[in-house]
DNA sequence: TTCATTTGTCGAAGCGCTTCGACTTAACTA
DNA sequence: TAGTTAAGTCGAAGCGCTTCGACAAATGAA
């Protein structure tokens, strides 16, 4: 830096300056700085400007735990999140943490390497949030919390449920069958699982159909076994509307046993699964893939706008799902 | 920093002797010191730390353009790649860049901010490998670059190829087709796509069956396509082995078409094809697990211990993927 | 005209560490 | 005994930036 003072005749801070634009400086004097960055190939050292401004410019994404199952989904989330980072100069760490244990979030962010992170995965009530609260740490969440506090972007669980529900019901289905994720999940307040629930019995409620919700765990097995008990208590039930990826191969092992067709017998939709798993499955699933790319995205954008003060108080962002239809689904028997 | 050395009655010098271990402190010393640092709460600052010592104990992962088809391998590497990393005291940033313009990745590297990074999907020639060489960059690979140098960990495709062909032999399949990826990545010279091709070409010859190897876009339209041409050309064949996930959708839809049932009239068989991946398929897939955590987890230990000069000079390291057999493959028809 | 304000620039003091050279004391060698 | 060497510690000089206060020159208001 020096070395590009010395070549523009003018003083290390004026380059500073120049550079971040903190101070004016005369349009002649900026050129000649800038053209000599050029000349020298100066990049400035990350380090040491953040050490001087307090200011890293280095975002972390808190990664839920490893064992639990991570999928596409959570990979657009970081992929593209790291794009938006880049594209506003800043970088992204990713920090794997137990969601439950706070603690090892809160030696990450008493380094001081990173201005902001962003969540995921956000549960009811969570130590997360709350820890980054306390300690007044900049963050943004890719999910809500309870009381629809702080910064976030979501999928918006209603939109997608009404979508998917009145795709089924023009297709002339009556008896539908909601697959969430595991009843632990629900008990331990995870947005979606809630969110998609009450979206669905309301909706119930409102239209008039016969909805029946199943819990189930993430597994073929799972599936298998819940459609069965399912089919036998309620055999006129002609859709599945299913949240549970893993669920979904269980489901249509135990059709393709019971000798329905789909969709001829039975429509099979998934929601918030992307398109791209969808395609794996045959017949191909009709789903509502999620904006996955987006909410990684705006959730770094929100952090960074906050981080500089550039604020709209509090942004909170809904992005719906997005219809894709497959060959899963048909007309109702 | 000052506080812990006032504290502990030392200077500020003896504390960073300490905490580093790079110079001799009495065991009373120490003891005195940590002592201090754990009443103050005190972590040092890792940015100033990599402003003074050159080393700023970040680690990049070159993460490859988004539009190209990510799947749960590439976010294995990366999740475990930064659990490995912290637990070395690391942290991790993702960078994407495009895998055949190293003017970016230049760019990021001369930035200094990190010590290293790792790099994924070599091709033939990856002008990424020939950047960083050339800056005498310190970097680790998960895949091979052509000349077999450099510190890697890559999949044992050899390995891989015999146990699903042994595996198939043994089920009495003398008529196999390999599903590779794309004529065009091949073409690139992608690693796992070369490998494999020559594998499975060695296994035919020595072996004495009938082998066809194509290339296959990934999706479930050219399966669909490549499956009816090609077993109508060869329609002794018993079996598919498939490096190609997206394929496989197309291929069973043919196989429903045609009412050969699977794996009655054809086993198919996935490669290097998680078994997360493989359960989500009706029926669940054999499959040749890759062990992508534990590439993801070397290829960040190797990075670290060169960094660290610990290293076994060019460590190449082989790690075969693991056999789960699912429903989808039985005795020749 | 005079005083206040704005614009553009400079020098210097840090930011929180590492590391070099120097120093002291104790222990060992010749 | 003097001369080395090793162990343990300290002070101070940076690392490459940002930012504060100061100041000169140009501009506007009274």
């Amino acid at each position: 830096m020096l070395d590009v003072a010395k070549k523009a005749n003018v003083s290390l801070s004026t380059v500073s300056y120049a550079i971040s634009g903190t101070r004016p400086i005369s349009e002649e004097t900026r050129k000649r700085i800038f053209k000599a960055m050029e000349e020298l190939n100066y990049r400035p050292h990350p380090l040491a400007r953040g050490l001087a401004s307090k200011h890293s410019r280095i975002l972390a994404i808190l990664f839920p735990a490893i064992e639990r199952g991570l999928g596409l989904t959570e990979l657009e989330f970081v992929a593209n999140a790291a794009e938006a980072a880049s594209k506003s100069g800043y970088h992204l760490v990713l920090w794997s943490a137990e969601t439950n244990d706070p603690e090892e979030l809160r030696q990450l962010t008493q380094q001081g390497l990173v201005d902001g992170v962003i969540l995921m995965e956000i549960h009811k009530n969570d130590r997360r949030v709350n820890l980054l609260r306390d300690l007044d740490f900049p963050f943004s969440m890719i999910g809500r919390y309870d009381d629809d506090s702080g910064e976030y972007v979501d999928i918006d669980f209603q939109q997608t449920i009404n979508e998917i529900m009145t795709y089924l019901l023009g297709l002339g289905h009556k008896d539908i069958a909601f697959f969430n994720q595991s009843q632990s999940s629900f008990e331990a307040g995870y947005g979606p699982v809630v969110r998609t629930k009450a979206a669905f019995e309301d909706f119930v409620r409102k239209s008039g159909i016969n909805g029946y919700t199943v819990f189930c765990r993430p597994s073929p097995q799972s599936g298998y076994e819940k459609i069965n008990t399912l089919m036998e208590k309620h055999p006129d039930i002609t859709a599945v509307v299913s949240m549970n990826e893993r669920a979904i191969p269980g489901i249509m092992r135990a059709a393709a046993e019971h000798g329905w067709k789909i969709p001829g017998d039975l429509s099979l939709a998934a929601i918030v699964s992307s398109v791209k798993m969808a395609e794996m499955m045959v017949p191909r699933l009709t789903t509502m893939d999620p904006p996955s790319a987006e909410l990684g995205r705006m959730a770094t954008e929100l952090l960074i706008k906050s981080l500089e003060g550039n604020c709209d108080e509090s942004p909170h962002i809904l992005i719906p799902c997005h219809l894709v239809v497959g060959e899963s689904t048909g007309p109702a028997a």
